[in-house]
DNA sequence: GTTTATGCAAAACATTTGCAGCCTT
DNA sequence: AAGGCTGCAAATGTTTTGCATAAAC
């Protein structure tokens, strides 16, 4: 079953409506997987698709994907929430490089988070949420461009 | 030196002057040295020191001790930025957990951040800001009252 | 005396909500 | 007919900005 077809019937078995509004936002979060989309972004792929849908119903197709544990939401460093399918869906378990910069997202895998959740879990009875370690700092490339500014002032 | 006569001399330094309501602000940061202070909550402690000074001061006088490195500034999951004294100041290496429920923030120490920050800097040449690794997920108080709440249904 | 900082009010920004009309069953 | 769902516009809450006044060096 694809990723697709098992969200929806999530969405079946849930005491929500899978409308036609619902099933292009989907659309766009399954075709745009290795993106955090924010609500914004994801408005303005979806004007594209179809201009009659409104942003109110982004952001509270949003909410309830993200109450079906259908999404992550993480608001990183500017206060602009991001989107992205969770890892029961996507298969993918990664966290997060994000620039406090530039705001950019790079992810990240590596085994040492496994024990650094394991760790939190046990020692402080807290239940970390997949995919959801941020790491912010400052980017490569914005590192780059300020050594460049340094040299150049 | 204090952590407040480090600072002061820090602001000193800078092209910004040294004005009493900067003063008063940096005293508040001070002496909430283990909160994480939105800038509203700077804003009420304030209002019993000194009524005269207005919510926008408090922003720009944020702003700027954040510019300054004296500051780490994070938005944590709910879009309200928090701010805290930096390592470099307050002497503490610590990281954190976010409760996507309660929106509390508990302090962490582990080496385990330091091997992370390493690999992450060598293999992505991503520079990590101090303090600001970022766990998201729920807190053992609210998983117990989750629990709490399933039991009672 | 010039530059910088402040306070207030208004604006900006992302997000939420109220409500009337709309589908869907 | 009743329910939830939508789109629009208005409201919300946090943060930023314009501007006239005041303070700092």
């Amino acid at each position: 079953m694809s990723i697709y077809q098992n969200i929806i019937s999530t969405i079946q078995q849930s005491t929500y409506k899978l409308t036609p509004q619902r099933e292009t936002i989907l659309k766009i979060l399954v075709d745009n997987v290795n993106e955090h989309l924010s609500a914004e972004e994801l408005y303005f792929i979806l004007k594209e698709v179809n201009p009659d849908i409104g942003l109110a119903t982004v952001y509270r197709t949003l909410d309830i994907f993200y109450e079906l544990k259908i999404l992550e939401k993480i608001t990183f460093g500017n206060g602009i929430a991001k989107y992205h399918l969770r890892q029961t869906f996507n298969n993918s378990m990664h966290h997060h490089l994000i620039c406090t910069r530039c705001h950019n997202i790079d992810t990240i895998s590596n085994p040492i988070f496994t024990k650094l959740i394991k760790y939190v879990n046990s020692e402080y009875g807290f239940e970390v949420q997949d995919n959801t370690i941020a790491i912010h700092g400052i980017c490569e490339e914005c590192k780059n461009n300020e050594d460049l500014n340094n040299e150049i002032r």
